[in-house]
RNA sequence: GGCCCCAUCGUCUAAUCCGGUUAGGACACGAGCCUUUCAAGCUCGCGAUACGGGUUCAAAUCCCGUUGGGGUCACCA
């Protein structure tokens, strides 16, 4: 038995819930199931510019979605809370006071506009770009009577920039960055708040994380989140950083190329089964396997292997999405689809669950999201139905012929008490070839009487819903349809 | 541009760590079967080791280089 990983992720609640929150979510959260560890929802809302109440509700609601639950987390209570970073400011300072204290850290005063004259003449003069350290040659008691005189300023971590640092990724191995490269980064902001770094690592160590599985992005700024953890003091967790979703150009997904909203995939009719079935594929492959690619939450719970993931990083092409949602809608039992439709599409005929009951049947197989079934079932109920010419171009009959056909056809069901598949298709089989037509003609123009369409569920199947004497009736305002264009 | 990461079918990937497979699967695509249409299902097909060196009896696999792609260089995460 592997031994519990503590796991988290820590969105920023700054926009709608992303697919790359979900993504990391779900590796972290197979690794903490798999090994009987746990996973934590961390909110990392230092940013106060940008940071939105609105956004943290949407990032719970779409995990819940999901279905990735959370062992602690703001609206979970946990012992190492509290699980929002705007709470915890007091941790920072005392952790950043230690850091101060022991050398590792120093008060920077440097005005934003110092920092980016710097910063045009390091990039004129091709220099590395990053702090020139002025403000490390304060002595303390200036910069202590500077700070009482509520004069603005930042914490930046000192970065020693000889030698280098090293760490473990988990999948790349041994990752080596020259100190040179690493800047004198920010710790705490003017404002008073934390910087991801800061807070990060703070908190992964208070709440005793074990694995930071997280994005490729974080790879260079690693080594200051290291060397933080050296100068607390502390033990390194496992760092595993996974590939980055990609749009179909290869660039980091984004919203201008990518629906990345978990919202929009919820609202299109996507399954959540099979979005986390989708993004569990990739990067990650369950076993050597042979066949479809269909898992299930458990399934993917029980394989899954940090050993498995692949680092190249993933297309987020739909088409496989697609299909997944195809295959699980169609694993989805009557009352549980029947719930899923009622609660994606507005109430209405339609939505009432004995029709739903009635035409599951007929058109479950065919939906590829939970949205095709308004689509799907809207000829059943509508009080007329919209004919063309066109529309009967592809019984491939002479007018005249597709009024005999329907007239047959109204013939045929008028003298039968009601709809019944087997018998009737025989019938009307035979009166097809009665009348010399081909009998794919003579249904097809049957079908596009009665529905309106050239591709639909089985016919008399649908009839039978529509109701006979409805059905008669479309059949007959197609004649009437036809014979008037014919006169024209 | 500096630094870092990556590289197998159109896409997701297996085989890579511990060299030996006709380089496998899934999706998509094409064909056929089924069939009154569309789906679903079944069968078959198309289709890849970026390039160049090296090591070796043998390289997708190990090493080096090239090329390509990506990430990152904020008081955002």
């Amino acid at each position: 038995m592997p031994t519990p990983a503590r796991v988290r992720i820590a969105p920023s609640p700054t926009g709608d819930p992303h697919v790359g929150t979900a993504y990391t979510g779900l590796f972290n959260w197979m690794l903490a199931r798999q090994t009987g560890g746990q996973f934590i929802l961390r909110i990392e809302d230092t940013d106060r510019q940008r940071s939105t109440n609105e956004s943290e509700e949407a990032i719970l609601r779409s995990l819940r979605w999901l279905g990735l639950e959370y062992d602690e987390g703001p609206d979970v209570e946990g012992p190492y809370g509290p699980y929002r970073q705007s709470e915890r400011s007091e941790l920072y300072r005392t952790h950043v006071r230690t850091l101060i204290e022991n050398g590792s850290a120093y008060p920077c005063f440097c005005t934003a506009e110092r920092l980016s004259e710097m910063r045009a003449l390091q990039r004129k003069e091709k220099r590395d770009p990053g702090y020139d350290g002025q403000c490390r040659s304060i002595p303390a008691d200036e910069a202590q009577q500077r700070m009482d005189a509520n004069e603005p300023y930042v914490i930046r971590l000192k970065v020693d920039k000889q030698g280098a640092t090293v760490f473990q990724d988990h999948l790349r191995g041994e990752i080596r960055i020259e100190n040179r490269t690493i800047d004198d980064q920010v710790l705490m902001k003017s404002d008073g708040f934390p910087t991801y770094h800061l807070a990060n690592v703070v908190d992964d160590h208070l709440m005793k994380i074990t694995h930071v599985l997280r994005a490729e992005e974080w790879i260079t700024s690693t080594p200051k989140h290291v060397l933080l953890y050296q100068a607390f003091g502390w033990d390194l967790p496992v760092f595993c950083h996974l590939p980055l979703l990609r749009n179909s150009d290869k660039s980091k997904i984004s919203k201008r190329k990518n629906p990345t909203s978990l919202d929009h995939y919820r609202e299109k009719g996507y399954l959540p089964e099979a979005m986390l079935n989708f993004l569990a594929l990739m990067g990650f492959s369950p076993a050597e396997g042979e066949g479809e690619e269909v898992f299930t939450q458990d399934e993917l719970r029980q394989v899954f292997s940090l050993d498995r993931i692949s680092l190249g990083g993933p297309v987020f092409d739909l088409t496989k999405l697609d299909w997944l949602n195809g295959n699980w809608i169609r694993r989805l039992d009557r009352d549980d689809l029947t719930k899923r439709i009622q609660a994606a599409i507005p109430e209405g005929p339609a939505t009432e669950t004995g029709f739903i009951h009635s035409v599951l049947p007929l058109v479950q197989e065919r939906m590829k999201t939970i949205l095709d079934y308004a689509d799907l079932t809207d000829f059943f109920l509508a009080p007329s139905i919209h004919l063309t010419n066109e529309s009967f171009r592809r019984a491939k009959l002479p007018s005249a012929d597709l009024v005999r056909a329907l007239e047959r056809a109204h013939a045929i069901l008028s003298e039968v008490p009601d709809l019944d598949p087997d018998r009737d298709s025989g019938r009307l089989r035979e009166g097809a070839v009665d009348l010399g037509l081909k009998v794919g003609g003579f249904f097809m123009a049957l079908r596009v009487a009665v529905t309106g369409k050239s591709a639909t569920p089985p016919l008399i199947e649908s009839m039978q819903v529509i109701g006979r004497d409805q059905s008669l009736a479309r059949i007959q305002s197609a004649i009437d349809f036809l014979q008037s264009e014919s006169e024209l």
